[in-house]
DNA sequence: TTCGATGTGTTGTATATACGACAAATCTAA
DNA sequence: TTAGATTTGTCGTATATACAACACATCGAA
């Protein structure tokens, strides 16, 4: 499934270019952050940068996602339908990592950052449908992926906005029996 | 003086070997650590190990050496010579160094740790040496290093076995008169 | 004792990384 | 605006590292 084997420099080198760059983050401005500062702080050649990474955007773009599977997977891949727990789990990983990144300056690239959670959050939300709809592919089910990710992402960022004075958990709750049952759902239930 | 340039994939490699050995250090016995544990743990090939050190003995003697030589140079490189600020700033140097690796149970390499720490400290007493006699070289001020060496070595052993209830400062203090005068120093001075 | 397993140290070959140079883009100050 | 300085992205060549295979040593259990 994965390519079967790595050259162990490869992965070693990644690895550096990766923590140096956010080691960075932590430090300065992403604007403010050159190739030769990460290849400098990650004892590698720059021209070693570009062997592994298009430029910065795309080593953000890798390191985003790396980032957010790791708070995504763990919570997630063996309680595999969606129900209550793994949306308050989803959700809650989502804000974490939001929150891990309002720490690293990252600012001017919210853009970017969005569409990756997105990106992530639909394919993970399309499987579990998948795995609760018993079926193997399904148009209408990737569709409304879409919308479920669009829709928990934009939660994350009104959450942000106006619910810090919720936990993340009390925020998406009340919401989730319309998510599960469908809005059109009595709100005796 | 030194070599003018290292490629910096030596640089970094030896890094990451010498790091991992401290890391493994700190988990398991000296006797327990295999090259493959430090070339896993540095992410290196094994046959890579071999490029940079003739074993782990080889290695252990120039992790600490370097351990070593961060502590000394630090606190003397520009006063040099030898009075009593300097002398006890040796033994600190020394006795921290033997506090940092005990946590790091090297149990059984105690005689390793001391040639090392007695080496490094001939060298360097015997360049405060000329220094302050102004001169060359000497075989007497060279053999005086050696006795020196002996002698502050000893003396932060038994400031571990017997003397942590002083200041390591407070533990050599009393002392420096007859090194610095000689031991015919009149008491009452 | 013998045997299987594990660790050591070495070697030849394939490949990732270092290096220096380069043109082009971007920025900064005058 | 112009000119000087950084930064970016790319290339060819030299070299450090990866890998697999090897003989040998060491060790614990049968």
């Amino acid at each position: 499934m994965t390519q079967s084997k790595t050259d162990p420099r490869v992965l070693r080198t990644r690895k550096l270019i990766m923590d140096s760059f956010i080691e960075l983050s932590g430090q300065k401005e992403f604007k403010d952050i050159t190739v030769k500062d990460i290849t400098t702080e990650a004892m590698i050649n720059r021209a070693t940068f570009y062997y592994h990474f298009q430029d910065v955007y795309d080593l953000l773009d890798k390191v985003l996602s790396e980032v957010l599977l790791v708070n995504l997977n763990c919570s997630i891949f063996e309680k595999s339908d969606l129900n209550e727990e793994s949306i308050i789990r989803i959700f809650t990983a989502i804000t974490n990592f939001q929150k891990s990144l309002s720490n690293r300056c990252h600012r001017g690239y919210e853009d970017t950052i969005s569409r990756i959670i997105r990106e992530h959050l639909e394919i993970v939300l399309y499987k579990m449908l998948l795995i609760q709809h018993n079926t193997k592919e399904d148009a209408a089910l990737k569709t409304t992926a879409v919308i479920l990710g669009w829709g928990i992402y934009g939660a994350s960022v009104e959450w942000r906005k106006n619910g810090t004075d919720k936990s993340p958990e009390e925020f998406i709750k009340s919401s989730i029996p319309y998510i599960l049952s469908g809005i059109t759902l009595d709100s005796k239930n």
